[in-house]
DNA sequence: ATGTAGGCTCACTGCCGACAA
DNA sequence: TTGTCGGCAGTGAGCCTACAT
């Protein structure tokens, strides 16, 4: 017998107790527990002691995240997959005492103070509300030394409070719409347990029991329906009324409703809209976009204010994980993530429970230094094994990995295995080994491949700023101190690795071989100071050179390395020295812990000796490497952070935080975001244009320059219909034709 | 026999020819002539010579703005009220040869090279696409000794080139709907004339002759219609097809198409929605910001690079006006305006030809001098005489009234009339009399009036900073030029004066008397460089003191205003000196020009001597006096502190320290109080949208950026119903509750 | 000449049980 | 138990003329 995953859901959460509490002094905490309901009686005698604003409130927790409820007797905290409401069942971790962290702010924690579920009345969905009370932790601190500490026991024993008020879970049903359901052609077949449970009885003795049904919606409009009991066999239908609401609520197969009775017997309902594919691009880049911009931006003012916050999040339209235990967290973080590491994944699909993923790390993404620069969070992107993947889940919070080895493809299809055997034996340090219960990492036996897969790349030749004699010689004196073991490696700045030409960023700089053979004088430059001794040198495809090799890079030119993998780099964690006078000193210090402490083979070539000079006029390939460069805190005199934009037509201007942005995708689907244009802005064919003026008061089009480049020049943004562009070049008039008239006379 | 005025306005459309042409260089010209077209047989041949694109362009000249067109055998340029158009069957002005200017930019002056129409094709509404050549002219310029020299002469002969192709107006016809078109009941009656003419022609020796027609709209999509003569008596009727394109275009009563028949005989047609009011937002609103941001910017690029630029302008959505002839212009600028002047306005509706309008200007807005420091333009509001005119014409551009005189009002409101005799008498010089060929100021006559309205002030007491013995010694002493006669006086910088509470000002600054007797020391400032002369006195109700006439304020502190005349300012024109070193100068000899040539009666309290200490560190009543002083240019670092807000719907503004709060919660809670509206704004859903109008003079929403770059951008914000987003995002679900089940069972 | 209303037809909405999965 | 289909009826869109202005 086949069982509907989703109603199973909804009966699990009819079994399981939800309990919320407020205390007086707002330190609200909710509690879970597996008691059973009161006994399933058909219909239960309104609670007297239950308010209808608690009902209200338990209404809105229950509408949204049914699909995201914990499976039957599940009680695993799974934050990070988003399904945050799981806590709410999960008897092993009270909301309450769970440490919440942003995921891009490594120095906030925040303590939740309530969940609830509100809708967002313009699209109808549901959102989860999470109101975080900030808590600068101690939790994680840098000693005066710059070693890093977790003082996992801190901070520990803090929330709690109030008595939770018991409620009984109202009786409610959820029913994903079926073709018949949304067609005009007929009505709504309820589901039979469902109609027992929620709608009130009906007089079974008549041939065609009926009645009508008024529920009101999140909107609190009232909908009413006639409800008939019939057929043959007799079933529940709900009839009159049915395709209106199915029209108004603009409902297609596949989305649900949702119907709750209330203690006073009054009807609730809700819709829950499928997932529906944003054309073109994966839903997780919406959600990034989603999240990062309408949803915190209110912390950082929570933050400076140390007052609350609220996150509004949908699990169903997001996958953003804006709050991760710090268990899963810590876990992550001493775990370093590589290109190429492959990745195992756990996914709470409807339709599976606990399903398993694995993927390749292809990309590591990083947040922007500029307005993180202490960030942790970097965003990969895995090549699924499973196809089904490929479309879902293309972009992962390191957050999320349930583990992590390294991969070894690229091995076989790499021809010039041999060649490239005399390459660096590149070798994990024993020190990066997971220390989190979560994190799983199994280097003794990937060190080896990780230097095959080096040993396969082609094409692209990258050498570190860093080598050079006295740099390496300076490094092989160093002692790393044992108890930095475990500590995940420490870098400032970050950056996303796809591009086909090198980047040079702070504290890691690529460069082709070629440039460094044939123009070493201008394509060397060291960064950091070396009397300070920044030693850490990362090879592009991850690697720590080690021992005392000699460079052979400097000797081999030719490294070749497949296409397919750009670069395999370590996702590095930076961790920020606020303290600015010793940055050098303590960025030194940390890069170090990094630092395999077995003897590393390194070259720096440091043509370039000065540490504040950086790269400034140097370029690779035309790339200027200056631009490129992030320098150390604070900010440079840094360009607007907001800029304007304007819609034609529109009266009222937005603005967007570029420096929040990661590429131009990401700008576009912000202004459609912030001017409910989902869809329109990234397809050209829908008619817009995103123009800028830049510095120069010059008006251009958007996209033709680095995103980089774009993001400090750029003055004002402009969204026009694409006859902006017609301006110069006449009138285009497309020709499709629709005929609205087939017989002709 | 009543005509309906649309219709009428098509016809002349049609008699009327307009001629388009491009000569190769880009170097549009567009000319008309009152050549009426071809004999109006009822199809003529297909001109051979002209081509699709021309027709295509032609179709979009004529699809707009209909409504604009002149009446019958007009011939009246008309630009400032916004009727583009005019021009293009004006034989006494043809496009090419007329002087365009931006009112915000009186330095630039263009040409236009093309009109033509295009599509928005969100909306469909047609916009008027002017494609100007921007042309830094010598028109206007300041001589080296500061006097501003009008040389008329130049610049005259330049445009023209190219050899105009006649073209025949196609046939077409504009109908607005009735109800009957628009219900579901029937189909579209055509009038007979226009299908004689525009579609083709029927065998009517049939008993129901009928055919289908095919147009296509803006977009390019293709309309089928079955076009049938019958019924008794016989007339034109659209059947089938119609009632799908009245529901796809969202079409209502009053709405209007329009058909247009090609040389080649295919059909276009367009829609043309009625301006619908914009709920609880005065048109002008949507106007000036639309406008500014999106249409000016791309201005400011082209000015630059000297290329040319297109406005888009839709005549039917927008009032701005965006261009103006320069003779109106000169005429405008040469008469000043003042708060009480009665004007007259020529508008051009479509139920009357040529209403003219009078009405009182109740307030004097400015521009943002930050970002359009020279710009001549002003806002004015009028209150018209007649009622019907509140709704539509709020705000007026100054370009566009016709004739000025004193208004008298509020003579007899004032019952302190003797009592403020001993005031100062208010005379107008008599060198702002009017030279335009359009202005008209009686200023011999009004100048006992105005005084009187001065009289009349109750509760507000204002005096300039300016007063001071010594100031006023400089100034008698200054002997005004005679060649500066007529000239409109010159003033740097300027701003509304609705407010209760008192701003200072650059160049013009207002103190209650009480400040100033009670505590002088701090609320005395003066601007300007007394070396040079500052020696204009613009009393807060526009006059400017003159004679020697004691200093009444000083000695009579108790001065009344009428509350419902806030204060008569004249409209001063400034005109910036971009020569930046002799910035003072020129400033005080431009000032001067303002000056009667008669005794002038001031007094300058002068404690702070210095021109460039300003007013920082003075308060007044709690307002710092140095964020309102606008600073020359460039523009300051310290932001204004207290940014006027105004609610929509209230008529009196209030304002706030920004500098006060903490954070948008607070700037929230702060506007509730203002504004008695406890609850209602930090609840969204309480239906109140904040939004500010920023440096850029851009129209945003609040909350966007970060607080702290929100208080130094802002300068204004308005509270508005959430109806202003709908502006943007089109209709929302209303969520009137609907009883779907009539009968219950 | 043309706006509006009544009559008429037809297509579609929407309620019903049949039937099958 | 419930998804889908054929049957069927009521409503209304839409075509027609009549009538009024």
């Amino acid at each position: 017998m086949e069982i509907d995953l989703n109603h199973s859901i909804c009966e699990v959460a009819a079994e399981k107790s939800t309990f919320y509490s407020v205390n007086s002094a707002g330190n609200c905490s909710s509690s879970c527990s597996s008691t059973p309901p009161a006994s399933p009686h058909h219909h239960p005698p309104p609670a007297s002691s239950s308010s209808p604003s608690v009902f209200s409130e338990l209404w809105h927790a229950c509408a949204g995240p049914l699909a995201s409820l914990p499976k039957k007797g599940s009680a695993v905290v799974y934050f990070p997959q988003g399904h945050l409401e799981q806590c709410l069942s999960s008897s092993s971790s009270p909301i309450s005492s769970l440490e919440i962290q942003r995921f891009d702010h490594p120095q906030i924690f925040c303590r939740v103070m309530n969940i609830q579920l509100l809708a967002n009345k313009e699209n109808d969905e549901v959102y989860t509300r999470v109101t975080l009370l900030p808590q600068p932790s101690e939790l994680l601190r840098l000693n005066s030394d710059g070693r890093e500490t977790l003082d996992l026991g801190a901070d520990e024993k803090e929330g709690g409070g109030g008595s939770p008020v018991l409620k009984s879970t109202p009786h409610m049903f959820c029913k994903t719409l079926t073709a018949s359901d949304t067609s005009t052609h007929g009505g709504f077949s309820v589901p039979r347990r469902a109609a027992e449970d929620c709608f009130p009885p009906l007089d079974y003795k008549q041939q065609r029991p009926s009645q009508e049904l008024i529920a009101k919606d999140l909107h609190g409009v009232e909908w009413r329906f006639r409800h008939i009991y019939r057929g043959q066999p007799r079933r529940h239908l709900l009839t009159t009324g049915w395709s209106s609401f199915v029209n108004q609520k603009g409902l297609v197969s596949g989305d649900a409703v949702l119907f709750l009775r209330g203690e006073g017997g009054e009807l609730r309902l809700g819709v829950r809209r499928a997932l529906r594919p944003v054309n073109g691009l994966p839903s997780s880049v919406i959600e990034n976009q989603n999240s990062c911009s309408a949803i915190l931006s209110p912390i950082d003012n929570a933050i400076s204010s140390k007052s609350t916050f609220d996150v509004f999040y949908s699990p169903r339209a997001t996958h953003a994980e804006f709050v991760v235990p710090y268990k899963k967290y810590i876990a992550s973080i001493t775990s370093p993530i590589y290109i190429g590491s492959r990745i195992k994944l756990r996914i709470d699909a409807d339709d599976s429970p606990e399903r398993r993923c694995t993927g390749v790390v292809t990309r590591i993404g990083g947040l922007d230094p500029y307005r993180w620069p202490g960030s942790r969070w970097r965003c990969l992107t895995v090549k699924w094994d499973d196809d089904i993947m490929n479309n879902t889940e293309e972009r992962v919070s390191p957050w999320e990995i349930e583990s992590i080895t390294m991969s070894s493809f690229g091995i076989q299809s790499s021809p010039r295995l041999k060649k490239a055997r005399s390459g660096p034996q590149i070798t994990q340090p024993e020190d990066l080994l997971p220390t989190g219960s979560m994190g799983h990492l199994d280097f003794e036996e990937d060190s080896l491949r990780s230097s095959k897969v080096l040993q396969g790349q082609e094409n692209l030749r990258f050498v570190s700023p860093f080598f050079g004699n006295g740099a390496m010689n300076r490094l092989e004196n160093t002692s790393i101190p044992d108890n930095v073991m475990g500590k995940p490696a420490i870098y400032p700045g970050f950056e996303e690795s796809t591009y086909r030409f090198p980047k040079v960023l702070q504290g890691q700089e690529i460069y082709p071989i070629k440039s460094l053979t044939q123009n070493s004088k201008h394509s060397f430059a060291s960064w950091g100071n070396p009397s300070h001794g920044i030693q850490n040198v990362y090879l592009p495809w991850g690697g720590i050179l080690k021992g005392s090799v000699s460079n052979p890079l400097m000797s081999s030119p030719s490294y070749d390395f497949p296409m397919e993998i750009t670069s395999a780099r370590p996702l590095h964690i930076p961790i920020r020295d606020e303290i600015g006078s010793d940055k050098v000193e303590s960025e030194a210090k940390q890069a170090r812990y990094a630092i395999s402490p077995g003897s590393v083979e390194k070259e720096i070539a440091q043509e370039n000796g000065g540490f504040g000079s950086g790269f400034s006029g140097y370029k690779l390939f035309g790339f200027p490497l200056a631009s490129e460069v992030q320098s150390r805190s604070p900010p440079p005199p840094t360009p607007q952070a907001s800029v304007k934009v304007h819609k034609q037509g529109s009266l009222v201007g937005r603005a967007v935080d570029l420096w929040r942005l990661k590429d131009y995708e990401d700008l576009l689907i912000e202004l459609e975001q912030l001017f409910s244009m989902e869809g329109l802005l990234r397809d050209a064919e829908k008619g817009w244009r995103i123009l800028y003026t830049d510095s120069g008061n010059d008006f251009m089009v958007v996209g033709d320059i680095p995103w980089r480049e774009f993001v400090e020049v750029v003055r004002k943004i402009h969204i026009h219909t694409q006859e902006v562009e017609k301006m110069t070049r006449g009138m285009l008039i497309n020709d499709d034709t629709q005929s609205c008239l087939d017989q002709s006379p």
